[in-house]
DNA sequence: GGGCTGCTTCGAAAACCATCTAGACAAGGA
DNA sequence: TCCTTGTCTAGATGGTTTTCGAAGCAGCCC
């Protein structure tokens, strides 16, 4: 949904990006951080994400055989990605395009990162 | 619980740890990776890794009072951490220490660089 | 237009989760 | 031994999530 009108995260809004080890995260940044991890703690969403995160973008119809599930509960899970701003997708014709936010993901990443403790 | 048998993520049963932008996750690995995200997709949680990660050890007493919520509440999350084999606890006399495990921490960070592709 | 395919939204059922209170257990001190 | 303090477990409850089938909308082709 390219005309979709923003973002339910928004990403400038995350105080930005010490690593979790270094410092500990207040209760505001945990809140916009949360929803991404939680985003990614499901396996058929990791999945989803390492697909869309392997290549430049991915049709929703290259990614729905590769799951045991109805369209409708990928198309469930793509949404969840989407609204934590992890991914973006576009109609073109007839077919989804789903990519990988990358400021997103490298911010998630920075998260992880070992404090120097 | 020092004592307790053996952590419920058998950290070396995962596949080792191209990142998931690297090439697509299989199910097996999404299977054992998804819970460690999934424990972080809670904000009362991450703040607590967030806490644990900061310093060598913390007690559980230095922990509960950060947050609005009951001593249970809070000994719930900090089990879900454990069984995400994300960090430690051991009892020490009167009081209960946790200290993360530096190796899932940095497995969870690799599997979120940015792919060579 | 009419019908087809791809994807999303809606609405409902079942499973799961966060939180609480009450109670149990462990260690230490009177 | 009994009491207190710190932490965890058990059980209950309300809210959320996963999943589905049905229905909707968007774009294509005849």
């Amino acid at each position: 949904m390219s005309k979709q009108a923003l973002p339910v995260v928004d990403l400038h809004a995350v105080a930005c990006c010490p690593p979790i080890a270094a410092r500990p995260l207040d209760a505001d940044q945990a809140a916009v951080v949360a929803p991404m991890f939680k985003a990614l703690g499901d396996p058929v969403r990791l999945r989803l994400m390492s697909m869309i995160a392997s290549v430049p973008e991915i049709c929703v119809c290259d990614l729905t055989p590769a799951f045991d599930l109805s369209g409708p509960t990928v198309s469930h899970h793509l949404k969840v990605l989407r609204d934590a701003g992890l991914v973006d997708s576009e109609r073109r014709g007839t077919w989804v395009w789903y990519r990988v936010r990358p400021e997103a993901f490298r911010r998630l990443g920075a998260l992880l990162e070992i404090g120097h403790s």
